[in-house]
RNA sequence: GGAGAGAUGGCCGAGUGGUCUAAGGCGCGCGCCUGGAAAGCGCGUAUCCUACGUGAAGUGGGAUCGAGGGUUCGAAUCCCUCUUUCUCCGCCA
């Protein structure tokens, strides 16, 4: 959510920014200028009744005190009047103050000045690539077909179980699962994360703080009776940590990382590209959170891209680094970069990261805010995080990068924590 | 799941209808003191909205004592609902 006094004194700066994101602002922000002066008027007018009939509660009590009953019940009977006057008047405010909200979240954040226009993937920013793409004409295969008949990612039996997109992983490929999560979380720790177990059922306001409420609440699964949302993503419970929060500058950087599972409905978004491993209803991830102070935010953009760059290189697969334009970035996001790994087999680049730059747009719902040493007011505090990574495709990556004959060869740093060098199919 | 006791500022903790502008302590900050420090002394120390002021300093108003509703001229205090913590019992990995 955009901070309200920034829509109020740079508006033009705000319509302008969200074209970028071929956002027309235009109407939106109009509406609530208007309406934010309305609710000013109108709390300008319930706090003077109120000051009036705190006035008089006061001038009762001593009048009470001393003893002069009479003139305490004349003081009674004006306050009835003020009283169902300042009702009206307060449900009116409250009214302004939730249609003013409701306003506030339909615009989405403002991309970075680094943030290229454009519509389509077509026109994202290809920023670096690494790694060595195979040569053409191998006759490598998809991951899906590596696998078939062979046991070790099972789909059919995932249908069994919960239903499609729920995989059951076995033998060694349950043990790569397992060696990359760890693989992940070690070097996080060495890169500075504080490792955090977080609930992966949340409540609505942790939804809500994040930004997957109130419109994405299709692509969530909910647990009832209690109306959890199933995470899906450790961004949700991980930075909710800090809503609420006032943390003194000197705490900042903070750097979170956890290993969760997530559940995404993705609903009605299956299609052609989204065999085997490509797109899954639940799958693992190790995510890296940071809040940082607003100077300092696209350092830690930086950091992190460079981070997750580590991880990809160090698996030895061949990736690209795409900054997103603004018509393919997310909503509550000021500045994206995915990282796409090539995955051999089916010929295409797979998603495996993508990390962002938030500044203050989930700050601001969040309530999170740090101070200054030597300030006594507080500023809303920039959130930052991504994937570090996300397994199922790097799984895919290993499987159609790494094959060789009947063999699929295990990356060295995974070695130590697989037990084994190669899976044989 | 049952019974009971709680939820007050960064922390501890007092406060059962008006003098709460929330006592006191701890912590923290600044100053005095000191060769320097400790101790001691003094001052300060929540958040949000709002009006004036340049978006500063500051001043005024309003709201917030777990959350929401109610009673009352007036609620931290009384009533109701919910959330949550602790203790005991039951169940349980």
């Amino acid at each position: 959510m955009l901070s309200l006094k920034l829509i109020q004194e740079q508006s033009p700066f705000v319509i302008e920014r969200l074209k970028i994101k071929n956002f027309n602002a235009e109407t939106l922000v109009g509406q609530i200028l208007s309406l934010d002066e309305k609710r000013r008027s109108l709390q300008t007018r319930t706090d003077n009744q109120l000051a009036e009939l705190n006035n008089l509660a006061k001038q009762i009590g001593q009048l009470y005190k001393e003893g002069k009953a009479a003139e305490a019940e004349g003081a009674k009977n004006q306050t009835a009047a003020i009283k169902e006057e300042n009702r009206i008047l307060k449900e009116e405010h409250a009214a302004a103050e939730v249609q003013l909200q409701s306003l506030l979240v339909q615009l989405p954040n403002l991309p970075y000045q680094l943030v290229p226009p454009g519509k389509t993937p077509e026109d994202n920013q290809l920023i670096r690539s690494g790694g060595k793409l195979p040569d053409a004409g191998q006759g490598l295969k998809p991951h899906w077909d590596l696998i078939a008949g062979n046991n070790l990612i099972d789909f059919e039996l995932g249908v069994k179980l919960t239903g499609a997109g729920f995989p059951v992983y076995k033998r060694e490929a349950a043990r790569l699962q397992r060696a990359l999560i760890n693989f992940f979380l070690d070097r996080g720790i060495q890169a500075g994360y504080t490792e955090v177990q977080p609930p992966i059922l949340v409540n609505e306001d942790s939804a809500y703080g994040t930004g997957q409420l109130p419109d994405k609440e299709g692509q969530m699964y909910r647990a009832e009776p209690e109306g959890f949302y199933l995470i899906p993503t450790a961004e949700v419970p991980v930075t909710n940590i800090f809503r609420d929060e006032i943390l003194s500058a000197d705490q900042l950087p903070v750097k979170y990382m956890a290993y969760t599972p997530c559940f995404r409905r993705e609903a009605g978004s299956w299609g052609a590209h989204v065999r085997g491993l490509n797109r899954l209803h639940q799958f693992d991830k190790v995510e890296i959170v940071q809040v940082r102070h607003p100077d300092d935010s696209y350092n830690g953009l930086e950091e992190m891209v460079n981070y997750v760059e580590s991880l990809v290189q160090s698996l030895g697969l061949p990736y690209r680094i795409i900054r997103l334009c603004g018509g393919d970035m997310g909503f509550t996001s000021a500045m994206t970069y995915d990282f796409e790994v090539y995955a051999a087999g089916q010929g295409r680049w797979l998603e495996v990261s993508s990390v962002s730059n938030f500044e203050s747009f989930q700050a601001n719902r969040l309530k999170l805010r740090y101070r200054d040493k030597n300030d006594k007011k507080t500023q809303l505090a920039h959130t930052l995080n991504g994937s570090a990574l996300a397994l199922p495709r790097i799984m895919a990556g290993l499987l159609e990068n790494n094959q060789s004959g009947n063999e699929i060869l295990i990356p060295q740093v995974l070695q130590p924590y697989t037990g084994f060098d190669r899976i044989l199919l």
